[in-house]
RNA sequence: GCGGAAAUAGCUCAGUUGGUAGAGCGCAACCUUGCCAAGGUUGAGGUCGCGGGUCCGAAUCCCGUUUUCCGCUCCA
């Protein structure tokens, strides 16, 4: 089977078995929304609980919010997200290729100042020493001919960009005569703005109301919070502030199952640093969090750092943590130095001072900070994909399993009398009570006990605890795992410390 | 958003010049059985993605539309 054909299988999977279903399917669907089902909401809850208890327990500086979606619409200006996200774009109708409208016009510019800097070379070799590089500017005819072509250009292109003027845009592209690389064509269509931001408006009246957008990353919430925090917590750097939410991102092409959806869930913490102390700090949360994701047992392999060479407007170094999917390594998490960018804007939007008195040296500064992001629903689908496998018995047979890591599986175990008789689904049932208040747990006396197993290892499920005739004499049961498909027999007393000791997420974050 | 492919039962699919909608698996109940997808009986479930058109008659032909998958860019 290929990756491509295991991927769509899995998806099948994740709805068969309730995982994952598309969004409002009776009504036909609504593209790259899902939902997660009673499996799925499981999982899910799993990862955001490692996280949250790796972040916030096992870190005493590490506290956590949880902020509204809803936030004061400047401060989406001092992130960047108004600018940054409201990208000009046109597309070439011959090549159909799609293209930042202002990155055509700035690679335009450069090509221009590649030239004259070819001139200018030229002139340095012919005069060598006596070369006078001002006075060569202001008189090589192609210099200036050059020169004033981009003084127009960008003339007429700042102005277009302070005033958003996307027509002018396009008349820019077109009076230079800018081609598309791929078709050599000038056959441009208008340029359209794609704002990645939703937005609603509050306030009940028409008039009185304000647009507000509906948070692209969950980030803000915890800068705006920092100054509450760190008075309220007598926080001292360094500390970091944590929160897991929900955030909108109004994507062209959004696809690929859960891996890019238009609302999906990031857990974030912010770290904040002294400046001048980051990079030592970025590689110690590189390794950190490269370190939670290796820890779940899905092989160190399937991992790898992408540092970036082209940074943000807001960083200052980044990398990602990529994971091995069906479709190849991508991200799953990104790490970031985000230097003073965002404390530093919202004190000068919101004109409140956002700083840190560090009492040892008596010295008040902006907080630098490292990020990291990790996306819940990636890590969800890094998980199920790793975890499905179809198996060949040796009977023949074949079976499908899910081989979650214990500690995020949805159900823990499965109860189950041997045969539906004989006073054995009472014993389970029993049993069943005893352990629902420590474990999720499934019962299940229907079918044979063959195809009940089965049941289990679809959803993931690490055991399955079977009652039969010989229980009610030495009051034992027959555990049976789900990796190895092999059964031992255990008192029903020792029953939940031996599956607490294997599925509980503590032990987890212990071998962090 | 653009181009290509697809949509029939919960799932996988069949449905032949346009003529009353099918199979396997699954699901529910009961009987038999009892440690790795067992057998039997009975039953539920589809206006063939949706909307138009052609036709005496459309799952089938035509147009539109929605959703999904595959390519083209961004990103958690």
């Amino acid at each position: 089977m290929t990756q491509e054909e295991l991927f769509k299988v899995l998806v099948a999977h994740c709805k068969e078995y309730g995982f994952i279903f598309p969004s409002s399917e009776i009504y036909d669907g609504l593209a790259a929304v899902y939902d997660y089902g009673q499996m799925g909401v499981e999982l899910k809850n799993n990862i955001k609980q490692y996280w949250w208890n790796a972040m916030t327990r096992l870190n005493e500086n590490i506290v956590g919010i949880d902020s509204c979606i809803f936030m004061h619409p400047r401060i989406w200006e001092a992130s960047g997200h108004v600018g940054a996200f409201n990208d000009p774009l046109i597309d070439n109708k011959d090549s159909k290729k799609r293209y930042r409208a202002d990155v055509l016009i700035e690679d335009y510019l450069g090509k221009i100042e590649e030239k004259i800097a070819k001139e200018v070379a030229k002139g340095r070799k012919r005069f060598g020493d006596s070369f006078d590089e001002a006075q060569f500017r202001a008189t090589n005819p192609n210099v200036l001919r050059e020169q004033a072509k981009y003084d127009e250009v960008h003339a007429r292109y700042v102005k277009a960009e302070q005033a958003s003027d996307f027509a002018e845009y396009r008349q820019i592209i077109i009076d230079c005569g800018i081609v598309c690389p791929i078709s050599g064509t000038c056959n441009w269509t208008d340029v359209r703005q794609f704002n990645l931001m939703f937005s609603t408006s509050m306030g009940s009246t028409s008039e009185g109301a304000n647009t507000i957008y509906l948070r692209p990353e969950t980030a803000q919430g915890i800068f705006v919070n920092y100054l509450n925090v760190q008075k309220t917590g007598r926080m001292k750097l360094p500390f970091g502030i944590a929160q897991i939410g929900k955030a909108f991102r109004n994507e062209i092409v959004a696809r690929q199952f859960i891996f890019r959806m238009r609302e999906f869930e990031q857990m974030e913490m912010q770290f904040f640093i002294k400046p001048g102390t980051e990079l030592e700090w970025f590689k110690n949360w590189k390794e950190k969090r490269m370190a939670w994701h290796v820890n779940l047992g899905m092989g160190a392999e399937n991992y790898r750092f992408h540092d970036h060479e082209k940074l943000a407007h807001y960083a200052n170094a980044a990398t990602d943590i990529e994971f091995q999917f069906p479709f190849g390594f991508k991200e799953l998490e990104g790490i970031h130095s985000r230097t003073d960018f965002d404390l530093g804007n919202h004190q000068k939007f919101s004109g409140k001072k956002i700083q840190y008195f560090d009492p040892e040296t008596g010295e008040s500064f902006v907080p630098y900070v490292i990020e990291t992001s990790i996306g819940v629903d990636r890590t969800v689908l890094a998980v199920l994909s790793h975890a499905y496998k179809e198996e060949r018995l040796e009977g023949g047979d074949t079976r499908v399993v899910l081989s979650i890591p214990p500690a995020l599986a949805p159900v823990k175990a499965a109860v189950m009398p041997l045969v539906k008789k004989d006073g054995l689904p009472e014993v389970a049932q029993q049993i069943m009570d005893d352990l629902k208040y420590d474990f999720n747990c499934q019962y299940d006396e229907k079918d044979s006990i063959g195809k009940r197993y089965r049941r289990q290892d679809a959803i993931g499920t690490p055991y399955c605890i079977t009652v039969d005739h010989d229980t009610l004499e030495d009051r034992c049961v027959t555990v049976r795992d789900r990796d190895t498909m092999t059964q031992e027999r255990i008192p029903i007393a020792e029953l939940r410390a031996m599956i607490d000791r294997r599925v509980n997420l503590n032990t987890l974050l212990r071998n962090l």
